[in-house]
Parts: structure tokens; sequence; C-alpha cells
DNA sequence: GCTGAAAAGCGCGCGCC
DNA sequence: GGCGCGCGCTTTTCAGC
């Protein structure tokens, strides 16, 4: 369940993929030194595996017109075993991008996506009107330095740390 | 620049690839009342407009041992004007996922996934001795309760809000 | 488990509607 | 702008190493 059933080409494999999620498996075996079916068979194994979850099309968000990107700090009264109408709405809602339980003095922090101020504003409103929520503290973003997509980071597989 | 020029069929096009960056054009063109050469023409006028603007695959993070989420605020002295040495050390960090410059009491909202508290430790000792760095508060997730990947949210294309 | 070739399916461009 | 056909490539399988 761990990735010692990954070996460095899987990484390899897997970092390619991750740039470009519709590479041909020649292209792929040509970055990893394999052929295609060899490529093939790895990526099915990975897919099998789990390892590989997915494939998705990175739209961009201001074509969307959704230019406006929040994350909102999140109190909540009932904990988080139960799952209580926040998380339903979480689910519900397409604005909201993610949402992590956190430990520390807030309960959630959620990314959310929307196109003008008042959008957000009204978004904010129905976050608010939810039982279980006491409090919320809303960063907007100004500007966005860095956003990766693939789920986990490829680029370091040897962890080069003094343990 | 806007939505303008997308249309219906463009929103539930872009919607099945996000779902499926690997569907082949007919499955895409079946989801959406097209053939596949018309899906074809679509993805490649949406690709040349910047719209899509790329395909990535989803790794599991769990399978590559990075199974700890955090966010961190982030306190610098320098404003957002001159990139300073922490954007640099964000971009050249492949363990910080995402990082935002935005409004309120904090400099930067950042995304990070490691694969022990001992990693996130060294990585936040990292942080802190950034000469533009006077403040660092971790939230660490407990449970990752969303987390989608496209980049905008195409679930809801008309908005149903009373303007 | 990787490599090669061979078959089935699909992406891709053209011409027509 | 969408549809149908055809070529070339890719995916997928199979046998050999």
């Amino acid at each position: 369940m761990t990735n010692e059933t990954l070996d460095e080409v899987d990484l390899r494999l897997l970092q390619a993929l991750q740039a470009d999620g519709r590479a041909t498996h020649a292209a792929l075996g040509k970055a990893v030194g394999l052929t295609g079916p060899s490529v093939y068979a790895r990526i099915k194994r990975l897919e099998r595996a789990g390892v590989i979850r997915g494939y998705t099309t990175i739209v961009d968000a201001g074509a969307l017109g959704q230019d406006l990107v929040a994350y909102l700090r999140i109190g909540t009264k009932a904990g988080p075993d139960e799952a209580g109408p926040f998380e339903e709405f979480v689910h519900a809602e397409p604005r909201i991008l993610e949402c992590h339980d956190v430990d520390g003095e807030d309960s959630y922090i959620v990314k959310v996506r929307v196109g003008t101020p008042q959008e957000l504003r009204a978004l904010l409103a129905q976050v608010r009107a939810l039982p279980d929520v006491y409090r919320t503290i809303t960063s907007i973003a100004l500007e966005t330095i860095k956003e990766t997509r693939g789920g986990g980071h490829l680029a370091d597989p040897a962890t080069p740390e003094d343990d």
C-alpha cells in the first residue's frame, strides 16, 4: 500500500504523466527509457493499484469568469466525527474546490473560486447561515503564486533529508 | 477573453473533459450530443484560446507516501510587489503545492504535502529561516473532505443567483 | 518483465452538407 | 458550423527473448 511497489521508472513515468496526461505511450517510453507496450503495462498496473487515480483537463478559471479565489477558515460547533450540515453543503457546492478538516484554532479550511466579490459575499452568507457554523474568516487571494494539480509531488523522488 | 465565446456545448464538453481527461472524442461527443470530428474541432479551438490549459494525471498521494497535508499562513515583511526569497523558495520547493498572496492579516496561504510530521517540521524550519518570513501559522489537515483539481468549477454553468 | 510486430480502434484532416 | 469517410497513428494484444 506504500511506495514499496513503485520503482524509479514508475516514479518517472508518473511524473511524465502528470506533466502531460495525454502523452502517447511511445512518448512516455522515450522519456523513461522503455517501449510503448512496457509503458502500457506499467500504466495499467498503476491504475489497478490505485496509484493513478484518474486523468483530468485543466481549465483556465479566468476563461470561465472565475477570477476570484478565496480561502475560508471555518469554525463549527459539532466535532468532525459527525458530518453535519456544513460538510453536506461543501459536497453540494461546486464553487468550493477544497475543504480540509484541520486541527488548531479553526475547524475547516476551505478554498473557493467565484466570479465576483458579490458572488463571494452571497456564498459566505450561505455558509454562515448553516446551523453548525459559528465563525468564518475570509482571505481573498490577490495573486496566485503557485497552483499544482497532480495530487502529489514527484519532482523529488529521493528525499535528501538528514533524518 | 471571457466566457462570451463559450456556449453551452463548450461548457458541457469542458465538464466531460474535466471528469475524464483521456476520454475519446467519440465518447465526449456522445456526452455532449456531437460527433467525433466536431468535438475535435471544439477542443482544438479551446486549446488555442487558452481555455484548456493542459491535461494531467491525478496521482494518489498516499501511494507516494505523502499522507500529510498542511496549510501554512505566512507573514512576510516585503510587500507582494517584490518577489522576495520566500516566493523563490515556493517555486523551488515541490512539496509546496499551492501558494496564494492574500489580503488580511496574513501575507500568504500555502498548501504543503509531505510524508511525515518530521518532514513537515523540517520544511517549516526552512520556511522560517527565510529572511522575509517573520511568522508562520500551521494547520494540519486531519481529513480531506473535498479536493477538486480541474482548475475551475463547471457543475453549475448557469448561476441561479438572485442578483 | 521487456521487446518486437501485428490487429483493432481512434485521432485527425479533408470535403460535403 | 457540423457530419461522414479515409489515412495514419496509438492503443492493445500476443508471442518470443
